[in-house]
RNA sequence: GGUUCCAUAGCUCAGUUGGCUAGAGCGCAGCAUUCACAUUGCUGAGGUCGUAGGUUCGAGCCCUACUGGAACCACCA
C-alpha cells in the first residue's frame, strides 16, 4: 500500500487499514529483537493462558510492558522482551474435564498419557489465539523466544531445580493435611483456596467419661467428623479441665475410648473450653495429634464420601454423613444445644465446592530455606517495589509463609519425576517420567503419578527464558497484576535466589484489576465484561491502549473508562491531521520564526517530564503529558502558527512521533513510513535529544500566546470580525499573521494612537470598538480591577507574615514579590483605563 | 479477628520532598465553521478536596480519631 497517498485523501485516521500491516513490517524488519548494542533491558511478558483469549487486564499489561521496551528501545538499550504461554495446569483441566464430561467421559475412562495427549491437542486446537491478540495489540516482543510452559527446556529447568532441592533436603514427601477439591479431586496450595463466610450451625456434643463420672461437652461445625476423632483437648491451663487431663472418654455412637489432652492449641474461655481433635481432617487438629502421636483415621475420602466408619453412614456424602450423625446424636441423648454460627468455609476457588481438609502423601517444599534471603533481599531494598507497600506486604507473606504442596492431582503438568520402591516404600528421583515403572539394580519402583503445582515451574520462568541469553539476567522489571504478588512474584523471588543466586529482577510494578465502568469486578455472569478484542475493532489498538493507560495508577483496581477510549481514538486522529497538514500544505521557511524558538522548547521540556515519568512508572501521567503537549500545544498554537510558515515542521513532526511512538505505536508508525521512502522504522529510531532554539524568542510566543488569549476574550463578546490596533511594537508586528489567524481577527495592524477595548496585558493593542460597545465593557473592566486587587492584596498579606518571609524558601518569597508587583502594575493599568471610559 | 488501600467537578480519575486562584477526559451551556482535523475550534458553568481535631508561616498532601466503600490475609472449634 502506499501510505502516502493515503494520507493525503483519508481525512480521519483509520487504524484498522494499518495496524496489521505496520506490525507485519515491523516483524519482517525483526525490529523485536535485541541489538546486541547498549545496555541491556528485559521484561518477561507474565505468559497468558495458551489455551484462551485475551482478556482486559492483559490489554492493560501489554501497553504497559510495551511503553517500557519500546522508550527503553529508542533510547539505546539492548532490549529483550520474553513472550509466553502458560499451559495454565489446573485452569485449562477445568475446561478441558468439563468438555469430556459434556461428552458422556470421565478422566477415569482414560490413563495418563491418554489424557495428557488429549489435553494436549486441545490446546493446540485453541493456541495461536493468544499470540494473534498479542500483536493486535502491539506488543513488540521477542517471538524468536516465545517459550510455552510445557516446553522441553522448561521441563528440564524445573528437573534441575527440584533434584537440587531434592539434594538440599527441601523437598520431603509427607502426609500432611491438604486442601482437597472433592469435586476436581486434586489437593491446593493455600493460596488457591478461598475463604467465604457462611451460615452454619454449631452443635455441642457429650462425651461421656469413660474412667471418671460426667461428661465433656465439645462444641463443632462439623459433627460428622466426629467418627475420626483421637482425643478431646483442653488448654494445659484450664482449671475446670485439670484433672480430667489423662483420662478418656467414649466417642458417641462408635463408643470408641479416646484419651483426653492438654494443647496451647486451644483457647482458653471460648466456647466449652474442650474441642474434639480428628488429625485426618483439620489442620490444627493434625498439629495436635503429631504433637501427641494421636493416630490418623480417616472418614472422609477423596470423593468427599464416607471410609472407615459404620455401615450406616459408609459412602455417604459429608453433608448427609453431617445430617445423620446429628440425628443419631439427637436420638442417642448426646446431643447438647445447637446455635447459629456464621463462620469462614475454604472452597475451591474455582468450582465453589467445599474444600475438605484431607491428610494425604504429597510432596513439600520446606520454604524457610528460600522465603528467608527472599524476605532479606527485600528489606535491604534489592527489589525496589511500585507502589511502594507492596514489598512490605511480602514480607510479611515470606514471614509467615508455610511449607508448600507442590503435588497436584491432575494429568495436565509437568509430572513429578519421583519413583518409589515398591518393597521398601523408598522415594528415588528420576526423570523416566514416561515409564510408569522402572527397574534399578532389580529392584522395581513406581511413578508418582501426580504433577508439579504450576507455580513450581512458572515460578522460575525469569531463570528458564534468561537461560540462553544471560545478560538479560536479571531483567529489568516484572509488571503484573497484584493479585499475583503472593503465588508468583513471592516465588519468583525465591527461585531466583536459590537457582540463579540472584534476585530476578530489579523492580516490580503491579498494576490492580480493571474494573467495568461503574467500578464493578467484571464477571461473566453478570455480562459486563469488556472484550479488548472488539475495542480495537472499533476504535483501534492505540485508541484502548492509551484509554486504558490514562486515568489509571499503580497497584489499584480501577474503573475501564470508554471515554478514555473515544479520547484516545480521537488523539490518534488528531496526530494524523497534523501530520497530513504538515507533509500538504506547510510553507517551509529558512529562518526560524518565534514559534518555531516556542515549539522547540516546549518539545525539549515535554520529553524530559516524560523522561521523568516513565523512569518513575507513572503511566498515566505520561499518557497526559504526551496528550496535551500535541494538542493544546503543537496542534492548536504550533501548526496554526505554522500556517504562515515555519523552518522547523518536519523536526517537530519527527519529534513528535517519537514522543508518541511508546505509548500509539501504531499510528505514529504509519506516519513515519509517509515520511519515509527507505525502509527505516520509527520504533528504531532515538529518543529525542536537545534542541537549538533561542530561549528569548521561545519566551515571545509565550507572550503572543496571552495577548491572543486576551484579544479571543474581547472579540467573544462583540459581534462581526474586528481588527487589533496596536501601538508600535517588534513582538506584535513580527507576528502580525499568526496574531490574526489565531484570534480570528479582521486585521492586525499599528497606529499611532491606538483606541477601543484595551486588551489585558502589557502590550498596548486594542480592539477596535464602538463608543457604545466600549461602555458595555466597562463593567467587565471593573470585575477585572477587583480581582486584581483582590489577588494583590492577598499576596501582601502573605509577605507581611514574618515567619512566611522566614520559613518558606527563598525563590518562593522572591516568586511572591514579583506576583504583588504584577498584580499592582495591572490594577494601576486597569484603573487608568476605566478613566477614559 | 488482622493488614492494606480508597473517598477531590454530574461520571471516571490525576494531583510524590506541604507552596500562587486544585486539574484532565467525558458530559453540560453558548458561540463558530467552505481552514489539517465535527473523531474540529473558541468561550463558559460546575469543587466547603468524606467528617472532626492537630502539626505548620502555609495542608487535597503530614499526624490522630471517626464515617462510608473495597481488597487481601487468617486453623479460633
Amino acid at each position: 500500500m502506499c501510505y502516502t497517498i493515503v494520507m493525503k485523501l483519508s481525512k480521519t485516521y483509520e487504524p484498522s487499514l494499518f495496524e496489521s500491516d505496520i506490525y507485519e513490517l515491523w516483524q519482517d524488519m525483526q525490529a523485536f529483537a535485541p541489538t546486541g548494542k547498549g545496555e541491556p533491558y528485559s521484561i518477561v511478558l507474565p505468559p497468558p493462558n495458551a489455551n484462551g483469549n485475551l482478556h482486559v487486564g492483559h490489554a492493560l499489561m501489554v501497553p504497559l510492558q510495551d511503553i517500557l521496551i519500546r522508550y527503553h528501545r529508542m533510547n539505546g538499550r539492548d532490549t529483550c522482551w520474553f513472550p509466553g504461554s502458560d499451559h495454565a495446569g489446573f485452569e485449562t483441566w477445568v475446561v478441558f474435564e468439563r468438555k469430556l464430561e459434556a461428552e458422556g467421559k470421565s478422566r477415569f475412562d482414560f490413563s495418563r498419557e491418554e489424557l495428557y495427549q488429549m489435553t494436549w491437542d486441545f490446546v493446540q486446537e485453541q493456541k495461536g489465539n493468544m499470540e494473534s491478540q498479542l500483536r493486535r495489540l502491539g506488543a513488540s516482543v521477542n517471538w524468536q523466544e516465545m517459550t510455552f510452559t510445557l516446553d522441553q527446556k522448561v521441563v528440564d529447568r524445573v528437573y534441575k531445580t527440584f533434584k537440587k532441592m531434592w539434594d538440599d533436603g527441601l523437598i520431603y514427601r509427607g502426609k500432611r493435611i491438604v486442601n482437597y477439591c472433592t469435586t476436581h479431586q486434586t489437593s491446593f496450595a493455600d493460596i488457591e483456596v478461598e475463604h467465604a463466610e457462611e451460615k452454619g450451625k454449631l452443635w455441642e456434643i457429650k462425651y461421656l467419661g469413660a474412667d471418671f463420672k460426667g461428661e465433656i461437652i465439645v462444641a463443632t461445625t462439623r459433627p460428622e467428623t466426629m467418627l475420626g476423632d483421637e482425643a478431646i483437648a483442653v488448654h494445659p491451663k484450664d482449671k475446670k479441665f485439670a484433672k480430667l487431663v489423662g483420662k478418656h472418654v467414649y466417642i458417641p455412637i462408635l463408643g470408641k475410648k479416646i484419651p483426653i489432652i492438654a494443647d496451647e492449641a486451644v483457647e482458653l474461655g471460648f466456647g466449652t473450653g474442650a474441642v474434639k481433635v480428628t488429625p485426618a481432617h483439620d489442620p490444627v487438629d493434625f498439629e495436635i495429634g503429631q504433637r501427641h502421636s494421636l493416630p490418623i483415621t480417616e472418614v472422609i475420602g477423596n470423593d468427599g464420601r464416607m471410609i472407615n466408619v459404620p455401615a450406616a453412614f459408609l459412602g455417604l456424602e459429608v453433608k448427609f454423613a453431617r445430617e445423620k450423625v446429628v440425628e443419631r446424636l439427637r436420638t442417642g441423648g448426646s446431643l447438647g444445644a445447637v446455635k447459629d454460627f456464621d463462620h469462614q468455609v475454604p472452597h475451591c476457588y474455582k468450582c465453589g465446592s467445599v474444600i475438605e481438609p484431607l491428610a494425604r502423601e504429597q510432596w513439600f517444599v520446606a520454604v524457610k530455606k528460600l522465603a528467608d534471603p527472599a524476605k532479606k533481599a527485600i528489606k535491604e531494598g534489592k527489589i525496589q517495589f511500585t507502589p511502594k507497600q507492596k514489598g512490605g506486604e511480602l514480607e510479611r507473606y515470606f514471614e509467615e509463609l508455610r511449607d508448600w504442596n507442590i503435588s497436584r492431582q491432575i494429568p495436565w503438568g509437568i509430572p513429578i519425576p519421583a519413583f518409589q520402591n515398591l518393597d521398601t516404600g523408598e522415594w528415588i528421583f528420576d526423570e523416566r517420567v514416561d515409564q510408569e515403572y522402572i527397574e534399578i539394580d532389580g529392584q522395581e519402583y513406581k511413578r508418582d503419578n501426580d504433577t508439579f503445582d504450576t507455580w513450581f515451574s512458572s515460578g522460575q520462568w525469569p531463570i528458564i527464558l534468561t537461560e540462553a541469553l544471560p545478560k538479560f539476567y536479571p531483567t529489568s522489571v516484572m509488571e503484573t497484576g497484584f493479585d499475583i504478588l503472593r503465588p508468583w512474584v513471592s516465588r519468583m523471588i525465591m527461585f531466583g535466589l536459590y537457582v540463579n543466586k540472584e534476585i530476578p529482577f530489579k523492580e516490580v510494578y503491579l498494576h490492580g484489576l480493571v474494573l467495568d465502568e461503574h467500578g464493578q469486578k467484571m464477571s461473566k455472569s453478570k455480562g459486563n465484561v469488556v472484550n479488548p478484542m472488539e475495542v480495537v475493532d472499533e476504535f483501534g489498538s492505540d485508541a484502548l491502549r492509551l484509554g486504558l493507560v490514562a486515568a489509571r495508577s499503580a497497584g489499584l483496581s480501577q474503573a475501564f473508562s470508554p471515554d478514555k477510549v473515544v479520547a484516545g481514538r480521537n488523539f490518534c486522529n488528531k496526530l494524523w491531521n497534523i501530520a497530513r497538514f504538515i507533509e500538504t500544505h506547510e510553507k517551509h521557511l529558512e529562518e526560524l520564526t518565534t514559534a518555531d524558538h516556542w515549539v522547540l522548547s516546549k518539545l525539549q521540556q515535554s520529553t524530559a517530564e516524560i523522561d521523568r515519568l516513565i523512569k518513575d512508572y507513572r503511566f498515566a501521567e505520561a499518557v497526559e503529558t504526551v496528550y496535551h503537549f500535541v494538542w493544546d500545544e503543537v496542534a492548536d498554537w504550533y501548526v496554526e502558527a505554522a500556517k504562515q510558515g515555519s523552518a522547523v515542521a518536519d523536526i517537530v513532526l519527527e519529534s513528535v512521533l517519537k514522543i508518541v511512538h511508546p505509548f500509539a505505536p501504531f499510528v505514529t508508525e504509519a506516519i513515519w513510513t509517509t515520511l519515509h521512502d527507505d525502509d527505516s522504522l520509527l520504533m528504531l529510531q532515538q529518543w529525542n535529544r536537545g534542541y537549538q532554539f533561542d530561549r528569548k524568542k521561545a519566551q515571545e510566543f509565550e507572550e503572543v500566546k496571552e495577548l491572543v488569549g486576551a484579544a479571543r476574550l474581547v472579540v467573544a463578546k462583540l459581534k462581526g470580525r474586528r481588527a487589533m490596533v496596536y501601538s508600535d511594537n517588534r513582538v506584535i508586528s513580527e507576528n502580525e499573521a499568526v496574531i490574526k489567524n489565531l484570534a480570528g481577527l479582521e486585521a492586525v495592524m499599528p497606529f499611532e494612537k491606538p483606541a477601543g477595548i484595551r486588551i489585558a496585558g502589557n502590550f498596548r493593542a486594542y480592539i477596535e470598538a464602538k463608543p457604545a460597545e466600549i461602555s458595555a465593557y466597562k463593567a467587565d473592566l471593573e470585575q477585572k480591577l477587583i480581582e486584581a486587587g483582590n489577588l494583590a492584596e492577598n499576596l501582601k498579606k502573605r509577605l507581611d507574615n514574618d515567619s512566611y518571609r522566614q520559613n518558606a524558601p527563598k525563590h518562593l518569597v522572591d516568586e511572591t514579590r514579583q506576583k504583588l508587583a504584577e498584580a499592582e502594575t495591572l490594577s494601576a493599568s486597569l484603573a487608568k483605563e476605566l478613566e477614559n471610559i
